[in-house]
DNA sequence: GCGGCGTCGGGAGTTTTTCCCTGCCGCAGC
DNA sequence: GCTGCGGCAGGGAAAAACTCCCGACGCCGC
C-alpha cells in the first residue's frame, strides 16, 4: 500500500481526488489537510510514501512546504498537483525538491500514475509539460562543472575531499587568499550555497569516491 | 626477490623511484603504470608482492585502486607513496586497506625500507607521520558521534545534507546564532576542520544517504 | 533546594569570505 | 609588434561568519 498525504486548500477539490486516489489499487490516503503548516504536521505524523500538494496555499505556500518537508526528510517524495503550469512555476517546484508535477487539467489516471511513479523512485511530469524541465538538474550541473577551469577543478576536488582552505593553499603552494577567491568563484559557478553541497555535487558526479578521502 | 608494481601518474617522478627501488637489493619492479585502472590491470597480471601507488591520479584515484585491489586479493600489500600527508588522507588510505604510507618528502631509503617492511608482513608509516594514525579510528568516530546530544545530531544531519546555517535555523526555528554555536560544538566534538569533512563522516556512518539532498 | 546538563541566544573579538581591482602571463587576431 | 582577452595569482577593505565566553531557562536526579 502506498500511503499518501493530500494537501490542498480547496476542500471540494481535495475530496474529489481523494476518492480518486483512495479507490486506486494499492494507494491509500492517510491524511488530508488544507494548508502548508497542516501539511507539514501531517507529513511528520504520518511519514507518508508520497506527499501530494497544491502550490497556492495559505500557511507558507506549497514551495515553502516542499522545502520544509525535504529539510526534515531529504528522501521524501513530493508530488505537486497544481492548477497552473507555467514553466517557471514547475522549475521552481522541482528546484525546491519536488519529484513530480501534475497539472489539474490532466486526465485522472495521470495523478494515479504519478503517485505510483514517485513511489517507485522515479520522477514524473504531466505529459503536457516540457520534459526538458526534468532534465535540467543533473545535466545542467555537468555543464556548469565543465565551466570550471583546470585550476578551479583541482581546488574543487581538494575542497570536496574535506581539506581546509589553508591546507589546500599549502598543497598547491598558493596564498590562502587566492584559494578563498577560487572557492568563491567555484561556488558561484556551480550555484552552491555551502561547501557541504559542494561535496554532494562532487560525489554525484564521481569527482571523488563515496567514502572519499 | 620482492616483486613490485609502481603506480604514479607522473612519468618523471615514477621513473625516478623506479630506479631507486630496482637498484635496491632483493627488489625488482615488474611493472609501472600511470593511472588507477592500469594499476589494477597490472596488479592482476603481475600479482606483485607489493603495490606502490600514489593517491592523486586519473582513472579512479588511489583510494579506489586500493579498494579494488583488496577486493580481488585481500592479502595484497599496498604501500601509498604520496605527496600529501594530511592526517585525514593518511587515515583514509589506511582505512581503505593500505599497509603503509610514505610521503614523497621522505629520504630515499625510507621507501625501500617500507617496501621491505610490507613484504615482511609489517605495516609502515613515514617517520614524519603520527604513528597514532595506524590504529583504526573508525570506531572512535562512532563513539564521538554518540556524544552528540539529540539536538546536535539533528543539526549535524541537516548541515551534512548541504543546507546553509540560516536554512537550518529557520527549519528548526532557532536563531542563526544558536545554530552557529551548535555547529562549532559539533565540529569540536567530532574533531572536524571543515564542513566538507563533516559530510564525509555523515556518509561513512550512514547518517545521510549518498544520493540525498 | 541545588548542582549538572542540554538548549537557546547575546556580545565582542577574530577569522574567513566576499568584492573589487591590479599585475602577470600566454595566446589569438590584425 | 600591438592589442584584447581570459585564466591565474594575490592585495586591501568591507562584510559575513564563526569562536569564545557568558547568562538564562527548564529539566532531572540527588
Amino acid at each position: 500500500m502506498i500511503r499518501v498525504v493530500l494537501v490542498d486548500d480547496h476542500p471540494v477539490v481535495r475530496s474529489g481526488y481523494l476518492r480518486l486516489l483512495d479507490q486506486a489499487d494499492g494507494i491509500t490516503v492517510v491524511a488530508e489537510v488544507g494548508d502548508g503548516d497542516g501539511g507539514y504536521a501531517a507529513f511528520v505524523a504520518e511519514k507518508p510514501d508520497v506527499l501530494v500538494t497544491d502550490l497556492a496555499m495559505p500557511g507558507g505556500g506549497g514551495l515553502e512546504l516542499i522545502r520544509r518537508v525535504l529539510l526534515r526528510e531529504s528522501r521524501a517524495r513530493v508530488l505537486v498537483f497544481s492548477m497552473h503550469d507555467s514553466p517557471m512555476l514547475v522549475r521552481r517546484a522541482l528546484e525546491a525538491g519536488a519529484r513530480g508535477f501534475v497539472t489539474k487539467a490532466s486526465a485522472p489516471d495521470i495523478l494515479v500514475d504519478a503517485v505510483r511513479a514517485l513511489h517507485a523512485g522515479h520522477r514524473y511530469l504531466s505529459p503536457d509539460l516540457n520534459p526538458a524541465l526534468l532534465r535540467n538538474d543533473s545535466e545542467h550541473e555537468t555543464q556548469r562543472l565543465a565551466t570550471l577551469s583546470a585550476r578551479e577543478f583541482e581546488v574543487f576536488r581538494l575542497l570536496a575531499q574535506g581539506h581546509s582552505v589553508t591546507d589546500c593553499a599549502q598543497a598547491l603552494k598558493l596564498s590562502p587568499k587566492t584559494l578563498a577567491n577560487h572557492q568563491t568563484l567555484i561556488r558561484e559557478k556551480l550555484g552552491l550555497a555551502t561547501s557541504a553541497a559542494l561535496v554532494h555535487l562532487a560525489i554525484r558526479h564521481g569527482v571523488i569516491s563515496t567514502s572519499g578521502v
